[in-house]
DNA sequence: ATGGTCGGTGTCCGA
């Protein structure tokens, strides 16, 4: 099973590159971030003719969104956390051996690093602790789960470009960095870029529109994850983060991660 | 130390 997640910052700007993407990489399974679209005006017919029939979103006017395109079925669950707003930051469906399979878009948190006088970087740390306890109430860590998603937080050293520069930056700052360990903790997740990435080496999944050349200057971090449950680390067989799609037509700012099973 | 660019929407907000 091929499983790629992706934060494409509009579905409906970015479905030729998208659609790309499906053709490129053939993935069973594509779990899509910011797809800042509503429900009734989802591109469905495009997706169901590029192979993918079974579809579940959850959708908002301007911003958030999220979706799930599969070759395979799914049952589609209800459960969406919002903590506190009209957010749309999590789906969830079950595939057919039974793995539940979460979509996750955590707020990225604006520029602020002090929840204090930034309610979003409030809202940030509080939808980390909820999802953290969800996770520990809802499942135990024999049970098949996966989590994928934007994360917007670059855990380790080396999931940035300069770790003593961005210690202050949101998305890197201990606060959030010490809450995403727990969570990571609340069900034994394995980070699966660093199940084959070795944890001293530079790996990233975004790049900000900000800087032109951005390969040359190879500014990124790492905030694109797919974590799965300990039964299934032993399925894993692959992994690629595609940089190549940072330079295709009118990119996102994030890229795919693909991550293959055997399962 | 600062500002740099996107997308959706509506003349700004969130990233």
């Amino acid at each position: 099973m091929r499983l790629i997640t992706w934060n494409i910052n509009s579905v409906r700007l970015r479905l030729p590159i998208v659609l790309r993407l499906l053709e490129q990489k053939q993935p069973d399974i594509l779990c899509l971030q910011e797809t800042k679209c509503p429900d009734e005006h989802f591109p469905h017919e495009a997706f169901q003719a590029a192979g993918y029939e079974h579809i579940h979103i959850h959708g908002m006017k301007s911003y958030n969104g999220l979706a799930i395109l599969s070759k395979i079925p799914f049952e589609a669950s209800d459960i969406y956390h919002r903590v506190g707003r009209q957010d749309c930051r999590h789906i969830a469906v079950t595939l057919p051996d039974g793995t539940e399979l979460h979509n996750l878009y955590i707020p990225a948190g604006g520029d602020e690093p002090d929840p204090e006088v930034n309610d979003k970087f409030a809202h940030k740390l509080n939808f980390v602790d909820e999802m953290t306890r969800w996770f520990a109430d809802q499942y135990t860590p024999d049970q098949k789960v996966i989590a994928v998603g934007d994360f917007n937080i670059a855990p380790g050293e080396h999931d940035v470009w300069s770790h003593k520069q961005l210690l202050g930056v949101v998305s890197h700052t201990p606060p959030e960095t010490e809450r995403l360990a727990k969570m990571k903790g609340s069900l034994d997740w394995v980070d699966v870029s660093r199940h084959f990435v070795p944890e001293d080496e530079k790996c990233y999944t975004w790049w900000s529109y900000r800087n032109k050349d951005w390969e040359k200057s190879n500014r990124g971090r790492r905030l694109d994850h797919v974590w799965v449950s300990p039964p299934l680390a032993e399925a894993l067989r692959g992994h690629e983060i595609l940089t190549a799609a940072r330079n295709w037509e009118k990119p996102s700012d994030h890229v795919p991660l693909i991550v293959d099973f055997k399962l």
